[in-house]
DNA sequence: GATGAATGAGGTTTCATTCAT
DNA sequence: AATGAATGAAACCTCATTCAT
């Protein structure tokens, strides 16, 4: 979770050459190494050099396989986002699982997926950045809010329809409350708390907001 | 009164307030036009050319009352922030009024009073900046986030200690997941909405938002 | 006629202020220096650098006066031409001047009056860049090359017409050639000639052109 | 014979000529689409890529024929020119041909060789970039100007020794003008004529060229 | 106090050239 | 011989900041 733990870095080597030919290689490096500092610094404020040192290669390296600053901001999303989307539902069907235990497993789960991309910072990232790229920031609603939404809209309506919770008039509305206090989690985690401001650990948060939702969610008596 | 009040009230008369009055007669003009921009488009993007031509003075003039942007910057949040922050606790010892009733009325009225002032961006504008700045980052962390968290949380204390709620283990953790809800709508209306994609209105939101929470926090039975 | 002969150089004074304020001056300067150098060295390969340092500027101030570096390039061209223009056709209706003298003559100050503003270069420049400007060359095949053409045939056809010279068919085509002619002279004297290839004065070159022409244009017998 | 046509047989067969036959196997290709590209974009604009690109092979290909950009350039205005360059007199000999004839028949055999080597370009090329070649220039006005300047030269002296021209006093610069209308036409035909506007069809502005300078010669009465 | 012309560091981007493969 | 990934110098341009007026 430290911004440069060194995995990105070149590799410290031996005599190495001026340079290595990586064709396969370097997209990925390149992308993670946007993604970290746009994370970490925002868009403006990152700069080509940095982006280029930290991925171990030349300014002009960058414009061999990104067109400009804003395409590589955009695969860098992209690169991050798109295995995380993929993953999705799965246990959304298991008629053994409670819904309860799938909507907090699944949070749970977000989580952790977007933590192993390093990619919980996108969030910040969107946030900040969206008046200046609206088709990203319209991927982003789509793909991301959108889908969580209604991801957890249906487990609410499964869990109304299986008796499990109450009957709820907007089960959207209640999926844009789930997932919301969990991105804004992630938000903060990346703009107030690394300045030395101390939050709870995401599982307490996360629990503490599943359990306060669910029990608002619950069958009264 | 609520035993454990004397939070909200602790740095109001201590001898070096923590949040300076700065009644000097600053432009006003000035810190309106920065905070619209800086919340509009961001830190970086804004100029000091944009700012000073749309509060109507020279660039020049900006540096008479501003050390440099940045000290524009936390001016004009302080500004923003400084009478929303006494507002506060009003109807908090009213012993008529249910803690439920008071949480609904104090969100609502957060969201207006933050609104009449052209504020509703400045958690967007913190969101995108805190790396940068982090004195005004703990500023807003302890002032704007800590001081509607302990309010909020105090409510909560209130509400169980009069059997309005059921008993609360961490209600500091309420009190954040009560404001955070509401912070991230503010937050995503000054950034991924204004791109043209939809959300609920305000009111509607953190209607629903306190519905659930209040459910949450009802007694069972 | 040398390319830097100091007049557009800052002035060399006492102990000199970091800078002065020279609004009213400042276009001149630089679009005297942009000229100069654009002709001399061509569009691509001079710097705004270059310019700023030969105006005796920084860089920035360039972009106070002009947009960027091609509206500058046309600025200083139109800047070189419009004076140019507006002479004209001056002794076009002395009816006892014969049209073979102010043919000739009329040649001679165009030569004149291009050099006095140090606009020689200016078709060369043209012909250099005309593929990149499309706008400009527009400006200069209608304004330039047009003008002078129409001035010449019309010139030719008032000799017609007096009985001066021989009916002609296509006093455009003329008119064509007898500017062409002195165009291209200023064409070489600005690339092939600085570089120490020898070419005849313009005064004789132009004279051995109108003879040779006007003897063409002559009545037989 | 006319007495003074050495002058253009002089580096014909000299030891060692000034301009070299270099029939190493250079890929032809790469000097057509240098030559092409330099003429219709420029030398500045063209990039090694774009040449590459053009003629089939790899950038780096380019380097193992020539050291440089520069040399590519030489090369291709060389290669462009040479053939040309060798056909040259031909009927310069034939004493029933009048020199009339020849003159005009010359003007468009050179206007049809240099078009068949899509070398046309290669006027407008060098006076665009001579500052900054002038080995290049060199070759250019020697070979090239002073060439067709003192071929012509020649044959305004045959004329008048020959009785169809009136004496002149100054042949070199009557070749000078003979050739300098079409090299000009050349150079517009490269510059701002493909910008859209319109001028006279090569042979069109040619014999009228040639029409009036020809009369200019010809004997009075 | 107010102005805005001037500065210059620093950003993104291009491209001739090199060199491991 | 051929490739094309990689380089890095240098270009254009922006803008926070300064200061003569």
């Amino acid at each position: 979770m430290a911004p440069d733990d060194g995995v990105t870095q070149a590799e410290a080597e031996s005599e190495q050459p001026r340079w290595r030919r990586r064709k396969e290689a370097r997209p990925q490096e390149l992308l993670q190494a946007a993604l970290d500092l746009f994370c970490e610094n925002g868009y403006g404020t990152t700069t080509l050099s940095d982006i280029a040192r930290k991925a171990g290669v030349s300014k002009g390296t960058v414009y061999l396989y990104f067109e400009n600053k804003e395409a590589l901001l955009v695969a860098a999303v992209r690169d991050a986002l798109e295995p995380i989307l993929e993953l999705g539902e799965r246990r959304l069907n298991d008629p053994d699982t409670d819904s309860a235990v799938i909507i907090r497993e699944l949070l749970h789960t977000w989580w952790d997926d977007w933590s192993s991309r390093r990619a919980t910072g996108v969030h910040r990232l969107i946030v900040s950045e969206a008046q200046h790229f609206p088709k990203l920031t319209a991927l982003y609603v789509e793909q991301v809010m959108g889908r969580g939404r209604r991801i957890f809209a249906a487990l609410v309506r499964r869990g109304a329809t299986r008796g499990e919770f109450r009957p709820v008039a907007d089960a959207e509305m209640i999926g844009r409350l789930l997932t919301g206090q969990v991105a804004y989690a992630m938000v903060l985690a990346h703009s107030v708390m690394p300045t030395g401001n101390p939050a709870p650990a995401p599982r307490a948060f996360i629990d503490a907001h599943v359990d306060l939702c669910l029990r608002g969610l619950s069958r009264p008596g």
